[in-house]
DNA sequence: GTATGGATGGACT
DNA sequence: GTCCATCCATACT
């Protein structure tokens, strides 16, 4: 017998980061009905100098040393959110969502962004949480239940890279992708 | 109290 | 490719 979307997701939620990265790649998410399909991840972890958990809790990144399975806010560059989910086998890891294919609330979404080009809604880190209308006021809540939903999907092909944007551990090959897909927030190498 | 530096994106050359 | 807007958690004095 198949297991449920939510035994998977328990699954998703309990596993290292990295693999939850890697997982994460194909399945759908959404808020108040407006999202996609994840084509793109990145992983961090307690002990990775890159990780705002890498100095232990702060009452910025309280949500990732709470449960699995929730949201973690943060503000960037002072103009952008980017989104991650909490998972992982100890406390303070978590996902970073990157990319999404818009598949839902295309019109809300082009609204939000101020275009109409598909392949720049969801492109990025910042533009997703702005497509989707995520802010701070998300900080900490469950990724499975409303607004928000998370469904598993199924098989895809992964590539990975090494992450963006960031200046320590920069080498480690914890940025996931989704192989062929059009709506990366930059192309793998 | 002040200083600093980003897990970015958009405009521009 | 380069430049930079703009916030705030954190480190430091």
């Amino acid at each position: 017998m198949p297991a449920s979307a939510a035994q998977r997701r328990a699954t998703l939620f309990h596993s290292r980061s990295e693999d939850a990265a890697r997982a994460l790649i194909g399945w759908t998410l959404t808020m108040d009905g407006v999202g996609g399909r994840i084509v793109e991840t990145e992983a961090y972890h307690p002990e990775d100098p890159a990780s705002h958990s890498f100095s232990g809790p702060t009452s910025r990144n309280a949500v990732m040393f709470g449960p699995v399975g929730h949201i973690y806010v943060y503000r960037s560059y002072g103009i952008h959110w980017c989104m991650n989910l909490v998972c992982g086998d100890g406390p303070g890891s978590a996902v970073l969502i990157r990319a999404l294919e818009p598949t839902v609330g295309l019109d809300q979404m082009r609204e939000r962004r101020g275009t109409d080009d598909v392949r720049r809604l969801c492109s990025g880190p910042g533009k997703l949480c702005q497509a989707l209308g995520v802010t701070r006021a998300h900080d900490g809540l469950a990724v499975d239940t409303p607004p928000f939903a998370l469904t598993p999907g199924g098989p895809a092909g992964i590539i990975t890279g090494p992450r963006i944007g960031i200046t320590k551990a920069a080498h480690v090959p914890w940025r996931f992708g989704e192989a062929g897909s059009r709506f990366l927030s930059r192309p793998f190498r």
